[in-house]
Order: structure tokens, then sequence, then C-alpha cells
DNA sequence: TTCACTGCAAATCATTTGCAAGGCC
DNA sequence: GGCCTTGCAAATGATTTGCAGTGAA
């Protein structure tokens, strides 16, 4: 698996190591969207001298090689998405989950709009409650978390 | 005018002051998706004694009334937009501007993907390079916003 | 040896918070 | 008087930067 994860890195141009390789092996099975972070945190046990700022690096470095997605859903820290294909997100604005939406239409915007313009990045997020929480009613100490 | 603003204001819940009636005012003329630094650099002269922190809340408070739009659009600061119509937002990674888009579909995602779910917020973000910085290429001193 | 990668510590900087003062009803 | 708004100063916290050490080709 760690050895799939090296050639994936390597395809997409980029130098395996072995904190760059756990981290996108960290990515890429848990879709749960962390925060650098969080990524941190969850390696930082299993390889003790990981610094953040190599988190940081390799996430940016990740993102520029199109290897993972920056999401800039929260207002508090950028998440990072290991599945690079087409998608919107939903976040819950009560228990602040971050979850994938498969995207039917791509283009909402009348290509005529964007003549002479080049496209790299299209992101599309919804905001709201999610089903559970939804569900749960203001019942739940409700952290605003917005 | 001011007082177009004012009642503008009153309409959406919001207690006139002369601060807010600024700070809407401003948003209201300048569609250029300010940040909470460009809106107080640009009121400091009129209103000396204006603080940042004055501005901060005042245009956290406009969001959650929906008195404008709150954008994540750029990692650095939130951007606000005073114009609260269904619009995407296209923004150049070269200079840096950001650019207001028609939609023509709102719902790229298929709504039985949602059941359950409460949708307060719908944003679609494209990034890229604008017609202006497209064609000059890369001749310019590429600041690499991104 | 060279050069890229790593990681510590310090810096940066947007935003928030605590709190006292002022103003409006 | 009481409450909301303001604004200063300090705090917070995510991310970046400077720089020295380390390791692989």
């Amino acid at each position: 698996m760690t050895n799939t994860t090296k050639n994936y890195l390597i395809e997409r141009g980029i130098k395996p190591s072995l904190q760059r390789i756990a981290i996108m092996d960290y990515l890429l099975k848990n879709r749960t969207h962390p925060s650098a972070d969080e990524i941190y945190q969850a390696l930082c046990e299993s390889i003790p001298t990981l610094s953040k700022t190599t988190v940081y690096n390799t996430l940016k470095l990740f993102a520029q090689q199109g290897a993972a997605l920056s999401l800039e859903i929260d207002e508090k820290n950028i998440r990072y998405d290991g599945d690079t294909s087409i998608h919107a997100h939903f976040r819950c604005k009560s228990c602040g989950e971050i979850i994938d939406l498969p995207v039917d239409q791509v283009n909402m915007v009348d290509p005529k709009h964007l003549e002479g313009f080049v496209i790299t990045e299209i992101s599309a997020f919804y905001k709201g409650l999610c089903d559970k929480c939804n569900h749960e009613g203001s019942l739940m100490q409700n952290k605003s978390i917005n």
C-alpha cells in the first residue's frame, strides 16, 4: 500500500519521502477533508520527528502538483482532499463535517462569459445543516460553528 | 444616497449607525469585493476614529443578516460583496482581481443527494487567468498570487 | 559534494476578544 | 439608567519564513 502511494507521488512528479508518503497515504485513506493540523496530530505519533512545517509544505506541494485539493470551505483552516476528481462539497454549519457531493453539471456559468479566460479550478461549496444535525434539531449544544 | 443606505440597513434588521452606513455604502458603491482592511483604509480618512474592530464586527453582522456576502475565495483574507444576488465569482491567480459571473443554473448537484439537508448557502468559485492577464502572457512580473 | 528535504524557532498577519468609554432610547 | 455600539490594546492561531542540520544521489 505504501508502495502504491509512493508510485502515486512519482506519477505526479513528487519526489517521495517518508513524510510525503505518510501524508499522501493519510489523505487517500481518510476522506475527512482534514486540516494540516489534523494530519500532523494523526501522524506525529508514528513519525515523532515530523514537524508541522513539513506538513504545511507538503500539502502545498500536493495542491500545486494536483495530488490533492485545497478547500477554502472553512474560514478557520484550509482543508485538504485527496480525492481530486470533480465533485462539490457540503459543510454542515452545526457539526462542521464536510461531505462530498457528486456533481451532475460542472459548467454552471455560460462559457460565453468566460471567453479569453483560462480556468484552472472550479469549486462549489454548499453550506447548511446536514441530515443528522437537521433532525437532531437545535437540541444539541449548537456550537454555532458557522 | 446615505439615506437610501440607511433604509437598506433598517429593512434588513440592522440598526444604522454612522459607521455601519459608511461601510454598507462602500460595499454598494465599490463592487471590488474588498477585504475588511481595504474598507478600513478607504474609510478611515473620512471617519478618523473608525477602528478595524468595528469594520470586522460590522461585516460579520452584514453577512449574518444577509446584507452582504462573505467570500472565502482568497486564502489570505475574507472578501465581502455587497451584491447578494445569485452569482458566481472568478478570481484571477495573476492579478488577484475578483470578477462576478452570471449563473445560468444554480443547482449543479442533483437534489436527491441533498435529501434531509438544509442548504443555506451555495457558492461557486472559478480560478485561473483573466482575459487581461492571459493575453499579457507571462511578461508581467507574475507575482504568483495564487 | 551538492542539493533538496526536514524541522525548529521566530515572525507574520488576519481576525477575535476583553473591556472601558460613549451614545442613544 | 440601561443597553447597544464603538474602539483601543492584547490575544489568538493558522500559516510562513529564516536558517541550520541531515540525508540521499
